[in-house]
DNA sequence: CGGACAAGCTGA
DNA sequence: CAGCTTGTCCGG
């Protein structure tokens, strides 16, 4: 390509009379640029400063620079995506600025352009993610090789043999193993469900003498070698040789980004290993239908699975005397009064504040027998299904009772309430809680947040389990099943002196046969039917659309043929292709309307 | 995004 | 009609 230009140069004359501006002039070098500003996708073209070429700084200039340039009245930050370009002949070029650091390799750009592509959004927002936080103008030496220990495990090995793996790891195991036979293929990259297992990751690789960086801040040192460590972000990170991708909690929804593109860093992962030809491993106890669907399930024995998840109680609410309403039953009594060498976690989900009703006469939970969502009473005493809007008598489908109760609680005299009948101080956890606050406290009620907040528990209590069981997102069964996995973790497996306690009016719901007998596939099989009937995910892919151009959008997408279009709901509508190579063609042929347009592809609660 | 410029609104 | 707000366009 570089040829083009030094035809150019060649020219014999110059025709003196004509404009300076011409377009006969000699041109130099030219590179695209994409300017780091939010609002503009568009790439514009640059003159690379003859002076560079004098004193050798044109060398350090390459696609995926990071570098300055003149863009209208001002002067912003870009990134070069392109280089020896053909500039159209009509736009007069202004020169580049300068160079500020270096950027994602040109594979990476790649990457990002797909990435862009597939959940509708930016590639200006993509490079920022794959970009260093600061600018970076020389690498630091590469860190020494790893020292190769004693052989990993068999199931470890195993699991780095195929190109496409989803290793059901059970909640308990050591991951460690894992990194270790990964680093026998290159520098592996590793990917994480939050900041803290990041840290604690890290810090377990540096004492066993792995060299490792830490994503986003390590980005110079993740370019020159050794394992590289992130949450959802670093799956753009720089990789001097990469071996293999590990994913770990690969179900988990924090591997989603909330701002678009809503990209997930388990479906960039698979498009990365399989450009760079490398082993990608999604690793879950409770593995996506997307993973199964995706990759060669490798599971553990089964009892040694089952061993790893924690011990269960239920508390079944059906079957207790109604005196004591609320949510603390007489079961629970005991379990929060013992007191464990660790904590004590309540958890009450207070999301979506639902209405729940509950049989006053058998304590039977009020549903829709199609839809499994909870039913509430309109008006006139009816019984309404928010899915469908049939309304039907006030009956109670187990004993035919006409009387319901609310099971509604306020989780500040909750917590008043658990305190007096535990007889020891309790503490809500909420973000604002700090370590300072829990010194010495043994007993605590809070989100499901929370969950994250402890490393151990001698008890994890879901007070109302149901809220969870019959959320109204069709991965709810799957988040329930996920839930139960990281208190397992919390409390430790079968045989150690923690447990899980449930409150249910649903004692026999898959995801508790799931949880208490430690097998995910109790719930995995049934919920791929599911979805499969109801043409769900992994089975569909849906985008939701909001924002107040939303309607224009939708007006100039259309009906067509294979789509589904459900809503408006609150202003917003979900769109449904068969998949998402399909979607990603329709939102990108559909013309974009001036305002703000929210394009939520892969929505997670739906 | 943010500046430039145009078109629309207000008050004397 | 100056002085200000709001809208639309454009950047190489």
């Amino acid at each position: 390509m570089p040829g083009k230009m030094s035809d150019q140069s060649q020219l014999p004359f110059q025709d003196a009379n004509h404009d300076s501006e011409s377009k006969e002039e000699t041109i130099g070098r030219v590179v695209r640029v994409l300017p780091d500003v939010g609002g503009i996708d568009r790439p514009f073209d640059y003159l690379v400063p003859s002076s560079w070429l004098a004193d050798g700084r044109d060398k350090n200039l390459q696609v995926g620079s990071r570098v300055r340039i003149p863009f209208g009245p001002r002067r912003v930050a870009g990134w070069v995506v392109e280089d020896y370009v053909d500039p159209p002949k009509e736009v007069k070029l202004r020169e580049l600025t300068k160079i500020s650091g270096m950027g994602p390799s040109s594979e990476m750009i790649q990457i990002a352009r797909w990435v862009s592509y597939r959940w509708a959004g930016k590639l200006s927002s993509v490079l920022k993610t794959a970009s260093p936080l600061r600018n970076i103008d020389r690498l630091p030496a590469s860190p020494p090789d790893a020292v190769i220990g004693a052989k990993p495990p068999i199931w470890a090995i195993e699991a780095l043999e195929k190109p496409k793996r989803v290793l059901r790891m059970p909640p308990n195991e050591e991951i460690l193993p894992l990194i270790k036979a990964a680093i026998r293929t290159g520098d592996a990259l590793v990917i994480v469900p939050s900041i803290e297992m990041s840290k604690s990751l890290t810090d377990d690789l540096k004492r066993i003498g792995i060299p490792v960086s830490l994503m986003p801040h390590q980005w110079a040192e993740a370019t020159v070698g050794g394992v590289v460590v992130g949450t959802r972000s670093a799956v753009f990170a720089p990789v001097r040789k990469l071996g293999a991708i590990l994913i770990f909690d690969e179900h988990n929804e924090t591997l989603q980004e909330e701002r678009m593109p809503t990209w997930h860093a388990r479906e960039v992962a698979i498009e990365r290993a399989r450009r760079a030809e490398v082993p990608c491993v999604l690793i879950s106890p409770t593995p996506s239908l997307e993973a199964l669907q995706w990759g060669e399930l490798q599971k553990f024995p089964k009892n040694h699975e089952s061993e790893s998840w924690a011990e269960v109680q239920i508390i079944d609410r059906r079957e207790e005397n109604p005196s004591r309403p609320g949510l603390l039953s007489d079961a629970l009594v005991p379990l929060i009064r013992a007191k464990g060498e660790n904590p004590t976690i309540c958890i009450l989900n207070r999301k979506g504040r639902s209405r729940l009703l509950a049989c006053s006469h058998c304590g039977e939970l009020v549903k829709c027998e199609d839809h499994q969502v909870p039913l509430i009473q309109d008006k006139d005493e009816m019984l309404l299904c928010t899915v469908d809007g049939v309304r039907q008598p006030s009956l109670c489908i187990r004993c035919g009772s006409t009387r319901f109760k609310n099971l509604r609680a306020g989780i500040s005299r909750l917590r008043e309430e658990i305190e007096a009948l535990a007889r020891q101080s309790t503490v809500e956890i909420t973000s604002e809680t700090k370590a300072a606050d829990v010194t010495g406290c043994k007993l605590f009620i809070g989100t499901e947040a929370a969950l994250h907040r402890f490393k151990k528990a001698s008890q994890v209590i879901f007070l109302d389990f149901d809220q969870e069981l019959l959320a109204r997102r069709f991965r709810a069964n799957e988040q329930a099943l996920s839930l139960l996995a990281q208190a397992s973790r919390l409390v430790g497996p079968k045989g150690s002196d923690g447990k899980i306690v449930i409150q249910t009016r649903q004692p026999d719901h898959e995801v508790l046969q799931a949880a208490v007998n430690g097998d995910p596939e109790l719930l995995s099989e049934s919920e791929k039917e599911r979805r499969r009937i109801l043409n769900l995910p992994p089975f569909s892919a849906q985008a939701e659309i909001s924002g107040a151009s939303a309607e224009i959008f939708m007006n100039s997408l259309g009906k067509p043929e294979g789509i589904q279009i459900m809503g408006p709901r609150d202003g917003s509508w979900l769109v449904q292709a068969p998949n998402s190579e399909y979607l990603a063609e329709l939102l990108h042929k559909t013309e974009r309307p001036s305002g703000r347009l929210r394009i939520q592809v892969d929505p997670q609660n739906i």
